[in-house]
DNA sequence: TCGTCTCGATACCGATGGGTATCGTATTTC
DNA sequence: GAAATACGATACCCATCGGTATCGAGACGA
């Protein structure tokens, strides 16, 4: 009946999207509109209006607003953690690893301004829900456990310490880079954009310094490896 | 008010508490409340009840939730400066005040992680409306601006120069204490108490190891200053 | 082409909670 | 001590928003 069956056999111009892409597209509109208005401050039916709908087709794919916003939370989490791995990813060059490491977590902050915002609401709204709160501490670790392990594998590959054990210096990472994330977001003039590097070159300086060293010897050739204590060596950063 | 014998002193035996008594009362509770159950979870009969009081009295001492919020947000701030300026105070030994710096900062952590939620919940809301994000703002702009002078005196005092630029340290301290703050919040267990303290140490370890090195030259004779260009001069971008 | 099912729009409900009007009483003033 | 005032409790208002019931229309199998 009425005007529709146009999508006869070639064409398949569907009228009406599939349900993972209106999962999607919600998604999508939640990350925005949270983000721009705040979790709490945002309702239903804002989200909604966002991705071209209404309540009910949201509440057709999720059955409440907090399961909306853990799949929100869950969805970015889970492209950020990847997106910063990949920073790390194989590279045979230890170098070309350190340097991506930096460029990854410096335009981390200021291109996802938004993304600390949240998490810092998210954190906050969580507390008082005991098992929102515990699925944000399980993703939390598990990220942690990705970014220490590539740590190590790092650390191996250079055949130098880390300054910290990896897994606290993957939780010094995620601090300094919400935290900075948050003052950034609280007074954007107040963070160079230069800056979380300066305090990565601070911390890891030794290691940096070190790293650098060995590379060059095994990159001029096979030569025993000579003392270490170079301690000022202006170079890094 | 000339013949009233105003309320004398104290031992007067009131039934209704001085205006500034219930507000003290009302903030103190909002601090708990909210900082418990997070700010937009609380209701204002929720902080009336835990201070023992109703709705009507909050709303006689503040104009709208929103400002009950900034005021508590506020008081709660200044405290904290304060605390942690007492530990840069005027301390003769500047090795005391080092180890003292460090010693409010660590704890600043731990004890206050209430204060970390609230302010990561307030940063997120607070961003949509635009007077309440530039009076949190300001705000963080004189503490860092407190702690940045702090820490330039203390430079100054140590003739030693800083790691960073003292208003980015500045920044950077904040940054780190809130961002580990929250990883903290999220997942204790990932947050040992010396964590801070060890960073700390390697961003300001040349500071700290020539800092050491000048009290023991000035503490063993009264030596004129000598040359402070020491091999630490490195002061990257 | 028809029947069935799914998805999403519309209309609605009920609770929640910020905010207000009012009144009683303690405090202050005269 | 009486009048004026300030403060806070009570009761109330109503906008908002999460959630639900229902129904029409598009998708899909036969």
């Amino acid at each position: 009946m009425s005007a529709g069956s146009q999508r006869g056999a070639t064409a398949r111009s569907r009228t009406r999207p599939t349900r993972a892409e209106t999962r999607a597209r919600v998604l999508a509109a939640a990350l925005e509109v949270f983000g721009e208005r705040g979790i709490a401050a945002s309702t239903v039916s804002d989200v909604a209006a966002a991705a071209g709908m209404t309540k009910g087709a949201v509440y057709s794919s999720f059955a409440s607003k907090d399961e909306l916003v853990l799949a929100m939370m869950e969805e970015h989490a889970m492209q950020r953690l990847s997106a910063a791995l990949a920073g790390f990813a194989e590279a045979d060059d230890p170098q070309a690893a350190i340097s991506r490491v930096g460029t990854v977590l410096v335009d981390a902050i200021r291109s996802d301004a938004v993304w600390h915002r949240l998490l810092a609401e998210y954190f906050a709204l969580t507390h008082h829900d005991p098992s929102t709160r515990l699925a944000l501490r399980n993703r939390r670790r598990e990220s942690r456990d990705a970014v220490a392990r590539a740590l190590t594998r790092l650390s191996e590959n250079l055949g130098v310490a880390l300054p910290l054990p990896a897994d606290q210096f993957a939780v010094v990472l995620f601090a300094i880079s919400n935290g900075l994330g948050i003052e950034a977001g609280i007074d954007s003039d107040a963070v160079p954009d230069e800056l979380f590097g300066s305090v990565l070159a601070l911390i890891g300086r030794d290691f940096l310094v070190a790293a650098e060293q060995r590379w060059a010897v095994a990159a001029s050739a096979a030569l025993p490896r000579r003392d270490r204590r170079g301690q000022v060596r202006q170079d890094p950063a």
